[in-house]
RNA sequence: GGUCGGAUGGCCGAGUGGCUAGGCAGUGGUCUGCAAAACCAUCUACACCAGUUCGAAUCUGGUUCCGACCUCCA
């Protein structure tokens, strides 16, 4: 294959940077998972959804990827210092657990749901406890953190006067944060309030706890993260990503972290996704700006007029650059639907072109158009780029099949080309599926369909318009379009 | 208040110092038994004010507005 350089954009400099990895031909990249306390929210889908692409690009690429994503089911504290977990756990009358799992199997399937791939590893902070509480043994022998009542603390201060680590990755300033004097519940033990916990003495109600050296206990959030990384990439892998509300404090602790354990920076290059947005303003269940994954797919929510299938709120994502907010709006929704559908149709259309010609303007446009998606998606994961050279090459694809464009200029090996990385820029790269026609449904729906158009275009051949008609608006009540080109008739949902 | 990012046509959303982003919607046409779809053509832009430049929506300064983070957050 050949591609270009892989450029992407390093939150650690703020630049773009050519990707080289560590190892040649592997990527090792950790991406800070779901809390599993309540259902997925649809900004977290976004997120993922980004990092799946990416994740699929770099395979498609070529290379080898370890994609590590955590699922934290332990030490996420609230504002009252309570556990995330736990408190789901009271709410429901659950063991800590079983919330853990009902969240943890409903977030899986909203991954599938949007055809995601799995992660390589997907570690839970509750099954690395040991090694968070090495990673503690690790800072504080090395100077970085210090025990106070059962608890252990991460030194913020000496560390940033005595490292030029800290700050770096979300642009704090430090002497900023020192002088900070907000004050925390149940963080009255530690020395400064810009210092964090790694290990939480738990209180006598404390549902998730376990043996440590300071007592029982938990781990500090942020820990968790640069425990597993460090288990599954190394000190130091490839790249790290989240949501850009991770940045701080959860990622600049994570370096602090990894720094104090092992001395070094944990990752390369940091990614991080923007947030997603509705009606211009942040999702948010307090002020009733937030609509669910479900209510987005059945329709059932005051901000959209109808539901939109998974791969419609996916065709959505991808229109914006990962690093953009994106503003949902049920207009816009309308917009990518159609704009999806088109996508599907010409995917359909090209897979029943066959070409034997000569190498044209049309092939030399076509060829063109595919090298330039590649180069714009190997440009920091620009999908809108890719997909406006798509449409551009569903252009060509219609012109082919309406007669506009000359099939005698296409030659087989174009033809073979454009099949083969359309297919993969839409199933492969952007994980889009049809969902109308694929899957074992699909295709029995398909087959009855292919049949119903076979009889009404004999009615059409014998000028029986009532009967050819009929089946038409028929169907069109059915929500089932019917398209009549040149010679073929397909169908699509409308 | 501090830090960072943004302001693009009716909507969503890319991008670049001079050349059509793309999708959706609109308008005119072609095709069609009719329609839809498709195709061709086409109209709406770069928040505001200065400056740099032969030339700026793109660079610089200021203004206004918006968002994110600073506290759990993808």
């Amino acid at each position: 294959m050949k591609i270009g350089k892989l450029q992407l954009h390093n939150s650690l400099t703020r630049q773009k940077e050519t990707f080289t990895p560590l190892e040649e031909g592997y990527i090792g990249m950790y991406v800070c998972g779901p809390t599993v306390y309540s259902d997925v929210h649809l900004g977290n889908c976004r997120t993922f959804v980004s990092f799946d692409i990416i994740y699929r690009y770099l395979k498609y690429l070529g290379y080898k990827v370890r994609y590590v994503r955590n699922i934290t089911d332990v030490g996420h504290l609230l504002d009252d210092g309570e556990d995330r977990i736990s408190k789901g756990a009271r709410a429901e009358k659950l063991e800590p657990m079983e919330v853990v799992q009902k969240y943890t199997l409903g977030f899986h399937d909203m991954m599938r749901i949007f055809n995601t791939e799995p992660p390589s590893i997907e570690p839970r902070a509750s099954g690395h406890i040991l090694e968070q509480i090495q990673m503690v043994e690790d800072i504080l022998k090395n100077g970085w953190g210090y025990e106070s009542n059962g608890s252990v603390y991460f030194d913020t201060v000496k560390f940033s006067k005595e490292k030029d680590v800290y700050g770096k990755l979300s642009g704090r300033i430090v002497e900023e944060l020192l002088v900070e004097t907000r004050e925390l519940k149940k963080q009255d033990d530690k020395r400064h309030p810009a210092d964090f916990a790694i290990w939480m003495k738990a209180d006598e109600e404390h549902l998730m706890r376990w043996n440590s050296p300071w007592g029982e206990g938990f781990p500090g959030w942020h820990l968790e993260c640069s425990a597993m990384s460090t288990k599954y990439l190394g000190k130091t892998f490839d790249i790290h990503g989240g949501g850009n509300d991770l940045k701080f404090p959860h990622h600049e602790n994570e370096v602090a972290q990894n720094y104090g354990a092992c001395g070094c920076q944990p990752a390369k290059y940091w990614l991080h996704t923007n947030m997603l947005l509705m009606n211009g303003k942040k999702m948010s269940k307090s002020d009733g700006n937030t609509i669910t994954p479900e209510g987005l797919f059945t329709g059932d929510s005051p901000h959209v007029t109808k539901g939109y299938s998974p791969m419609v709120v996916k065709f959505f994502m991808l229109q914006a650059h990962y690093r953009s907010t994106m503003d949902l709006t049920d207009d816009a929704l309308q917009a990518a639907e159609k704009g999806y559908r088109r996508l599907m149709e010409a995917q359909k259309t090209l897979e029943g072109f066959s070409a034997d010609g000569t190498a044209g303007q049309v092939d030399k446009e076509i060829n063109e158009l595919l090298d330039q998606a590649f180069e714009q998606m190997s440009d920091d994961f620009n999908c809108p780029m890719a997909l406006a050279r798509l449409f551009e090459l569903v252009n060509k694809i219609n012109g082919l099949r309406d007669g506009h464009l000359p099939m005698a200029e296409l030659s087989a090996a174009t033809l073979d080309r454009l099949k083969k990385d359309f297919h993969a820029f839409t199933h492969d790269i952007f994980g889009l599926k049809d969902d109308v026609a694929d899957g074992e449904d699909g295709e029995k729906m398909d087959g009855l369909m292919q049949l119903i158009i076979q009889l009404r275009n004999n009615a059409r051949e014998a000028k029986d318009w009532p009967t050819s008609d009929k089946i038409r608006d028929t169907l069109k009540e059915l929500e089932i379009q019917l398209k009549d080109a040149k010679g073929v008739t397909t169908w699509t949902k409308a």
